[in-house]
Parts: structure tokens; C-alpha cells; sequence
DNA sequence: ATATCTGCAAAGACTTTGCATGAGA
DNA sequence: TCTCATGCAAAGTCTTTGCAGATAT
């Protein structure tokens, strides 16, 4: 099934074949929003966007695909605080997108930056690596969150 | 009131006087089962621990303290992803217990590490300061977690 | 053809809120 | 004394589960 724009199949699809998971209108869709985003959209805010592609689509089948692909790793789910998961599609093939969270605690905003992303794969690096042999835990992947008040926050 | 041991009044006394909230004894209670333990305690956990002591204190209390001692920045809040919060001390007066956690997405297990702490404040420290100055962020805490398959896990 | 996936409704789990009583400063 | 804190019960919110019908391979 083509898709509308000419960059060829989307690279998912593997991802989905490979791990005996099957290609449908509602995976194909949520990770479609996913992609054509950069906002951390909780289940509701896929559900909605989703909802109006493919009106069909139930928020249940949002919430299991979610599940799987986080289970597949394509797909990080955060926690800032606020009672709800957010998702974000994790790093495209090769490693693009890579950024981490400060989230205001009193406000609820949270900023991605990309600032100090190379010194902290090198920090991470080794850690995981000293973490891996001391714990023989296989790690996969790390969160890093900072906390504080927000520009506007600051201000009150 | 005295607490049955010798170090004199508790810390903590101050930081509540201080923000203008009481000393109550499920406040005391409450503190006293953070400090006691090095694990990793929910809620209900709490609850459980504390009920032992004064079978009156009630669940809806240990939410509203654990939120409050949140908000007061003596307790940390994590989610390791099974759904309900987790609380720790976060590092008593001068910055001891400071640790991170390593996530086991199969079983949930969660081991501290302690490891490599020093290397991290340095790089923390650095990020911190730019991220502050470039977002007008106040940064007043930081979360790191890694995310993988424990021993156990591996083996199966 | 058939094992997997979906949608709806209902249930489940954790957490928060309302309100009258009780306690701290 | 007077405001703040507590406890119980009820409600709220997000998320998961059961099951029959639909779908991908």
C-alpha cells in the first residue's frame, strides 16, 4: 500500500515483520502521528489525532499499540509527573532526535534540548558499560531528566 | 517528644516549621519509615509500614504527606513503570544516599548504583549551569535511570 | 484458512477530593 | 482559639481486560 509520499516504505515495517507483528491501518497510523511530530503526546493525544485519520480507530487499540512499541523499542514512554504517559517515537534508524527533558514542577512545561547530548553519551557510555559488567544487567537504554521552575515560573 | 534514640531533634523539624506546615505525628511517622528504609516504597507500602506504628493513620494521609514532602523536596518520586509511584528520601542534609537506578523492563527489579556518581555530578554539574542559563531554567534536581535486562532476566 | 488484531463496554488500580471531626501553635 | 491536618467514604482518571467480530498473511 503506498502511502502518499514518495520516501519509500517506511522503515517501521520491518521492525514490526521481523518481530512476528502484523502491518495494520491502526499500527501504520500511530506511528504515522508519531513521526510527524515532536511533542510528548500522552495516549489521549494520539487517540485524537488518530481519530481523525481513521475515525474507527479506538482509543484501546491506541493504548496496546503504544505497549508494543515500546516493547519493540521504537517508541520511549516518559513520566513527568502529571499522572499521565507521554510517548515519543525514540530515535528514527539511526539515532536522530536523541534529547532529554527538563520539566518544570511547577508549571508541568517540559523543553527538549539537545545541548550537551555528546558529552553525555560519552558519561553514558562508560557508565553503561561499568554498570553492564558490576550488575551483568544488559542495558538498552537511560532517561535523563532535569527539574526545576521554567522561565515563566521563575518569575512569580 | 522525644523519639527513643540519642541524636537529638530530628533534622527535618526545621524544614517543616520553616514552610509553615505543622508537625503532626503521621508527618513524624511518615518521615521516620522514609528514613529507616533504603528501599524503594509505594504508597501502599508506606501506608502498610507506618499503619504498624498508629493503625489510625489513614491511606489518604500517607498520599497528602508524600505529595507535601515532594513539593518540600525532602522526598523524591519515581516511576519505574508498574504503575504506581515510588518514594525515597531524597538525600538527607548534606547530600548522602545520592544515587541512580537501573530498571529491569522484564521483572521491574530496581538496583541502586552508587557507581560512577562522581564522574556524573561533574557532567550534571556542567549541564546543569548551561541548561539554567540558556533556558532561564532554575534546575533544583535531576533524575537518571537506566533501562535493560537484569541477571536473571538475561539468562531465560 | 487461521492466528492475530480490533473495538466496545466494563472492570481495575492508583490517586484525589469533600466534608465533618480532631489536633497543633 | 483558630487555622491547619486527618480520616473516612466516595469520586475521578488513566489504563487494562474480556470477548465477539474483523483482518492480515
Amino acid at each position: 500500500m503506498p502511502r502518499g509520499n514518495g520516501t519509500g516504505p517506511p522503515w517501521w515495517h520491518g521492525r514490526f515483520r521481523g518481530g512476528g507483528y502484523r502491518m495494520t491501518i491502526p499500527r501504520e497510523t500511530i506511528v504515522n502521528v508519531l513521526s510527524k511530530t515532536s511533542k510528548h503526546l500522552s495516549a489521549e493525544d494520539v487517540y485524537m489525532a488518530v481519530h481523525k485519520i481513521h475515525s474507527n480507530i479506538g482509543l484501546t487499540t491506541v493504548y496496546r499499540t503504544l505497549e508494543l512499541l515500546v516493547q519493540m523499542g521504537l517508541v520511549f514512554k516518559f513520566d513527568f509527573g502529571d499522572g499521565r504517559a507521554r510517548y515519543e517515537l525514540s530515535e528514527g534508524p539511526k539515532g536522530e532526535r536523541h534529547h532529554h527533558h527538563l520539566v518544570c514542577t511547577s508549571c508541568g512545561r517540559v523543553i527538549d534540548y539537545t545541548d550537551f547530548i555528546d558529552e553525555e553519551i560519552e558519561l553514558l557510555n562508560q557508565t553503561e558499560k561499568g554498570l553492564s559488567k558490576k550488575y551483568n544487567f544488559n542495558i538498552t537504554s537511560h532517561l535523563i531528566q532535569f527539574y526545576g521552575q521554567c522561565n515563566g515560573c521563575n518569575l512569580k
